[in-house]
RNA sequence: GGAGGCGUGGUGUAGCUGGUCUAACAUACCUGCCUGUCACGCAGGAGAUCGCGGGUUCGAAUCCCGUCGCUUCCGCCA
């Protein structure tokens, strides 16, 4: 470059600087040639500026201006002049000034780009993520990334300002058994070995806390080779916290403040501490989700006490075999269409709901409510007018009602709840809506592998008052598992360690697994246990995901410089490739079904 | 593994109840004109065998089957 650059675009803002000379580089945006006056946007990271190129001021600057392309990269120095009055564009910061180009110095050519260097971009995403180095240079892109960083930043300082340290665990580990499937890395040195990568860093951060690191915590990289979603990448990125001589409350306090400093420092807004907690039995209960989005109420009514001597089969049958029957009430929508609540019955019969049945609640004059409902065939006028009064369903509202297993009652109600919130526009989008959800349970049974498995992992405390159930009644056994929940994603989730040998064993025996087992499995973790291991707990919260809801995004890629697609594909580099027979031979390998190699992503395939 | 949506010049879309579709519009691109534009304007031009394969038909962007890719969701994600 000839000339150094004395500014960034942005700090022109600054009228201070009017009758200066700058030196700025930058990409060439927008080009308006009207034969003798031509305009450029000038582009960096700081905003954009206007040049003017005048043949009176620099006919050499001017005649090179009228060459210059889309996203060519140029120095160009000249005086921050005052915009004639009439001329000043107030939609940009720079709007007031102009910067009289003097001389221009083309530092590279661009060929025409795939896409518009442009906000709120409307483009294939596969467009995007081939020539993400261009997507990147958008303002919305920039501006995510910059904010992510930011958030970064605010994170680390007010660990370290807690007295935390960051450590780097390993990224080739060994395959612990539970969890999502690994990402796996061959060994070379030692043949038919593996590594995995690390699903989170959760044993190394137990063993630092028998180390004595007290307060530890990392912005750590995970892999989990799980299907994707708009908040799921193969590879993403966890704030992960341990900290000892905790109980759950230290760990809650902590993060309420680390979140809200957080959001203080990048986005300016404030919101209210201690967030509201909620144990899961009263989540699943109110939302039917283990993760309740609260920015909205349609909370679900449970109306079993109204209909479970109705005689109407599909509720008191329902009942009677230990099953629910709860409702959630639709606001405004009594004059839905058959179709229409045909359509809300396909959402619950796809999470296992048999039906829906629906009142519509109108005005009968005189106050009078007129209730109308294919259940007026089964049901008495008062059971009816009960349904309404504990819903509290009024004029113009659509009672929607499900009968069934309690779970799927619940569940498919809860699904239905975040369907209409939606579809009503019932969301508020400019909240941030903070829950703590605790007290989940430590077992489920997994009806995959027909057995108990530990909800969170098996080194979660139970509740102390639960330890008499985990013999007798292990699947009623609640955790010391806290989750944060945002606007109904789950942000993070936690738990205090059991650092007690028999309460350990009586899980693992829960488990169903024997101490020989255990120790094959964990072996390094419990013996380091027997070495003085502190009582801790901690917590690992999702940091793309808090970058995404923080940014008002709506999928982690946006949050995410190089992103995969749902195929868990690279389009940018063609990852994953195939590999030589060279490399498979040296680390020990056989493809054994070529035919399946498909061809996404990589461009040298066939 | 399953369900829905999408796939047409560089980009975004229209066309999709089969026939002047010899594929339209906007924008980007090229050429020319233009001294206050800022999504500059005006005039002209080039650019797509409609994701791919097969079938139905005299005739397919359009109908059918398959397949690939992207995306949203379910399963899965200690």
């Amino acid at each position: 470059m000839q000339k150094k650059r004395t500014h960034m675009v942005g700090e022109l803002a600054d009228e201070a600087l009017i009758g200066k000379t700058v030196v700025l580089a930058g990409w060439v945006g927008r080009r308006r040639d009207l034969g003798g006056l031509v305009f450029i946007d000038l582009r960096d990271r700081s905003g954009i500026v206007q040049v003017v190129f005048n043949p009176e001021t620099s006919p050499l600057a001017h005649s090179a201006a009228e060459k210059l392309g889309s996203e060519d990269v140029v120095c160009v120095s000249g005086v921050v002049v005052r915009r004639p009055p009439g001329a000043r564009n107030l939609t940009i910061p720079t709007g007031k000034v102009d910067v009289a180009a003097e001389f221009l110095e083309v530092l590279s050519k661009s060929k025409t780009p795939p896409f518009y260097i442009t906000e709120n971009l409307d483009v294939d995403e596969t467009l995007r993520l081939k020539y993400r180095y261009l997507d990147l240079r958008r303002p919305d892109m920039q501006r995510n990334m910059i904010f992510r960083h930011r958030l970064t930043m605010a994170v680390r300082n007010f660990l370290d300002s807690q007295g935390f340290v960051e450590v780097e665990t390993p990224m080739f580990i060994k395959s612990t058994p539970e969890g999502a499937r690994d990402y796996v890395v061959p060994s070379r040195v030692n043949p038919g070995r593996f590594f995995a990568l690390p699903q989170s860093p959760q044993l190394f951060k137990q063993l630092l806390m028998v180390s004595g690191f007290d307060r530890y915590f990392q912005l750590a990289r995970c892999f989990r080779d799980e299907d994707l979603r708009a908040d799921r990448q193969p590879e993403f990125t966890q704030i992960d916290i341990e900290m000892s001589f905790v109980e759950r409350d230290d760990v809650l306090t902590l993060i309420e403040a680390m979140v809200t400093d957080c959001m203080e420092k990048t986005l300016g807004t404030s919101v209210e501490k201690p967030f509201l907690r909620m144990s899961y039995a009263e989540a699943m209960e109110r939302y039917g989700s283990d993760k309740p989005d609260i920015r909205f109420g349609m909370e679900i009514i449970d109306i079993g006490d109204i209909v479970k001597n109705c005689g109407f089969r599909v509720f008191q049958g329902a009942i009677e075999a230990g099953g629910k029957v709860a409702a959630i009430v639709a606001p405004g929508c009594s004059d839905f269409s058959r179709q229409q609540i045909k359509d809300l019955e396909e959402v619950v019969k796809g999470f296992g709901a048999a039906g829906l049945m629906s009142v519509a609640v109108s005005c009968g004059g005189e106050g009078e409510q007129t209730l109308s409902s294919q259940l007026s065939k089964f049901l008495t006028e008062d059971e009816l007018r009960g349904i309404a009064k504990v819903t509290a369903a009024e004029n113009g509202d659509l009672i929607l009602i499900v009968a069934g297993a309690r779970n799927v009652v619940l569940e498919s109600l809860g699904r239905l709840r975040l369907h209409l919130g939606a579809k009503l526009d019932l969301i508020p989008q400019d909240q941030m809506a903070f829950l703590w959800v605790t007290e989940f349970p430590l077992f489920e049974f997994s009806q995959e592998e027909q057995r108990i498995v530990a909800v969170h992992h098996p080194f979660t405390s139970p509740l102390e008052e639960d330890l008499d159930l985990m013999e007798t009644d292990p699947l009623s056994v609640r955790a010391n598992i806290y989750d944060l929940v945002l606007n109904g994603v789950e942000l993070g989730s936690g738990s205090i360690r059991i650092h007690r040998r028999d309460v350990q064993e009586r899980v693992f025996r829960a488990l169903g697994l024997g101490e020989e087992e255990a120790r094959e499995k964990f072996g390094f973790l419990l013996e380091a246990f027997e070495y003085g291991a502190p009582p801790h707990g901690g917590i690992a919260i999702g940091f793309d995901r808090l970058a995404m809801l923080f940014a008002g995004r709506k999928t982690i890629r946006d949050v995410i410089a190089f992103p995969k697609t749902q195929k868990a594909v690279c389009p940018l580099t063609g990852a994953p490739g195939v590999i030589s027979e060279e490399q498979l031979n040296e680390l020990h390998i056989q493809v054994v079904d070529m035919g399946k190699i498909g061809t996404s992503g990589d461009p040298e395939l066939p």
